[in-house]
DNA sequence: TAGTTATTAACCGGAACGGTCAACAGGAGG
DNA sequence: CCTCCTGTTGACCGTTCCGGTTAATAACTA
């Protein structure tokens, strides 16, 4: 790949990157046209291949930047992490929710790749996704001090049970194609402050 | 389209209208080449062409087994509304759940549909879409007995975490990408007895 | 065997695609 | 004004793909 594509203004590269993502998030590696990415950047098909020698380039440079940004987004969103199990949620949904904000597409993109079976590009997508599925992911229980739960809580249950509204409310917000973040932290602070409402003593 | 259609195997029929969802889902209308899916089906693409006389024909009967399949499926899950939401929403996701199973790819291939740009089919998709998009979904609160809940409890915001971890939970099924009905019933209950032991007296 | 039906392989014209390249625009310096 | 350099593009090419047709074959029936 072209070194010159990062002279390019952050705004420039991330209209790139975007249509990237939509294009092929929207179809298959093959059925991805290099032509409709461009259009949707703003540029020109011959200059995408001025900055990517071809279409392998580009996709792979995509799949290791999708992996590079949910990588950072898991390190910030576990950052400060506490006992506060409340607090460690919010903040996870809040860097997810920025993460969407700034490359919408970016999740559908690595659903897709994931799944990809193209003999061009899948052996060098599980190499690139290969350590990343192995990665922490918050489907465990943290740490936490149990004493100021109510008696007899099934601890794991509540957690299970957070993780999935959670997962249902991100889903659901991208269902509509326009992601609130504001909207979205509103709901979701009620409904943290309803869980700890049944959850704390 | 050709009667002779109705006349195959039940087998035969799902397998075509499965392949159908399959490519549809994973590609855009203009993308997904009409030979790919009669090869899915097992079949050759001239005698899917025999079939629907050509590929718009094909996706709208499509997209009208999905709204009947759809409307089906809800008319089920609601068929024994009584004043136990918890009960409901067993019925709700075990309704979900053998959909999915018999029409694995149903679920993204609606989605997509209803996002569908391209002009040879747009109108009618619209056309089939609209009446089913006013169509009593189950995200607004049934009517129920409050006596037989903790005190001070906002149902309004039990149900939308009910709710969201169920959706939350059905889509975490399906990414993985096998539907096991068993497992998922299982699990379900576990999630609902959780609920009825924090939100019932 | 003859006739009817189910199913396919081969084919066609046109469109789309990945990738190349000569050309063009515009600024910098002389 | 000319010249060089850099960023950018339209036009082009060989190939593949796609929707749809049709003539031919397979399978079944009587």
């Amino acid at each position: 790949m072209n070194d010159k594509f990062y002279a390019l203004s952050e705004e420039k590269q991330n209209a790139i990157i975007n249509a990237g993502f939509k294009v092929f998030a929207g179809n298959s590696y093959k059925k991805s046209p290099v032509n409709e990415i461009a259009l949707e950047a703003g540029i020109s098909k011959s200059l995408l291949f001025f900055y990517f020698k071809n279409k392998k380039e580009l996709y792979l440079f995509l799949l290791k930047k999708c992996e590079e940004v949910t990588k950072q987004m898991l390190l910030e969103s576990g950052a400060y992490k506490g006992n506060d199990i409340f607090e460690i949620m919010y903040r996870g949904l809040l860097a997810k929710a920025s993460m969407i904000k700034r490359y919408p597409d970016m999740g559908n993109f690595s659903i897709k790749a994931y799944y990809e079976k193209d003999p061009e590009v899948a052996n060098d997508v599980r190499k690139i996704i290969a350590p990343y599925t192995n990665m922490e992911t918050n489907k465990i229980l943290p740490p936490m001090d149990s004493s100021q739960f109510k008696e007899g809580l099934d601890l794991n249950m509540m957690y299970r049970d957070m993780y999935l509204a959670s997962e249902g409310y991100l889903w659901q917000m991208q269902q509509t194609g326009i992601i609130d973040v504001d909207r979205m932290v509103a709901d979701y602070k009620k409904i943290i402050e309803f869980w700890k409402s049944i959850y704390l003593k």
